[in-house]
DNA sequence: ATGGCGATGTGATGTTATTACATCAACATC
DNA sequence: GATGTTGATGTAATAACATCACATCGCCAT
């Protein structure tokens, strides 16, 4: 289970970094986000990296850590997010977000037997979506 | 499931690096893999990148993406990896690397569903372990 | 007004990964 | 022996991703 700190008012900032992200069907890097808001009045990396790290504390954001890159969460209302799992395609970039429970509890159990005490996971699928397969 | 393709007798650099990282306890980056090996005339990031993608190709070394960073495998002889998970601890870097079946029946299940063409899987665990919870 | 605090602006720097191109050894074919 | 092919290697330059250090600003509570 993870932390979903509840979200206070966005910042400017973290308001321009969040529609950004929203407009996309699929996650951006950082860099990509930063050249998007040049027009905005962004010029430094940092000022996308803080409001990315504010977004993704909200639950409104997720980092995808084999992409390096971020993406606006599917369920933003859905706030009390437990594990996470991705599937990404290779293709076209899309991103699906799900969670099973089966996996969280097994995952979760082998901590527990463990004494490893978990703070975040992440799952990531790769391969090709139904779509693209399809083409 | 993966791709384990047979691992043919390592070259020079594939053997330093794999040497390297047997050594070590936690994953390393691949500077820091470098800076170990310039004393073995290794001189440029991507001697180490190139040795490192056969050596994961081979299933003798993963890649954990949340670190940017590469570990040996704890079952080099075990060589049908299925799906992997990390369990890595953020004090003292130990990794523990399992497998869980009903993880990857669902998962794959999942992948079924939704006519998703999976070809690799990252399930990576960040927390503590027993004995830096211990201390 | 003064101090604390979170957000912001900015430049420099640090870290991770790839591109481009040249070379070399091993082996097969002519 | 010359030639071509293949996989590994060497090297420099560059791209892509992320953080540090420090100054400033707005806001609110003493
Ligand atoms: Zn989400
Ligand atoms: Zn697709
Ligand atoms: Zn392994
Ligand atoms: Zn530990």
């Amino acid at each position: 289970m993870q932390k979903a700190m509840h979200a206070p008012e966005l910042t400017k900032n973290q308001r321009l970094v969040l529609d950004a992200l929203s407009r996309e069907d699929g996650p951006l890097s950082a860099y990509t986000l930063l050249d998007q808001l040049r027009e905005h009045g962004f010029r430094a990396p940092l000022q996308v990296y803080r409001a990315l790290e504010k977004l993704i504390d909200y639950g409104l954001v997720h980092r995808l850590e084999s992409l390096n890159s971020f993406v606006a969460c599917s369920h933003p209302h859905d706030h009390a997010h437990g594990m996470i799992a991705f599937a990404i395609c290779e293709k076209c970039g899309q991103v699906d977000e799900f969670s099973d429970d089966m996996v969280e509890s097994r995952l979760s159990g082998w901590s527990k037997d463990h004494a490893f005490k978990l703070s975040k996971t992440t799952i990531e699928m790769r391969g090709t979506c139904a779509q693209c397969k399809a083409a």
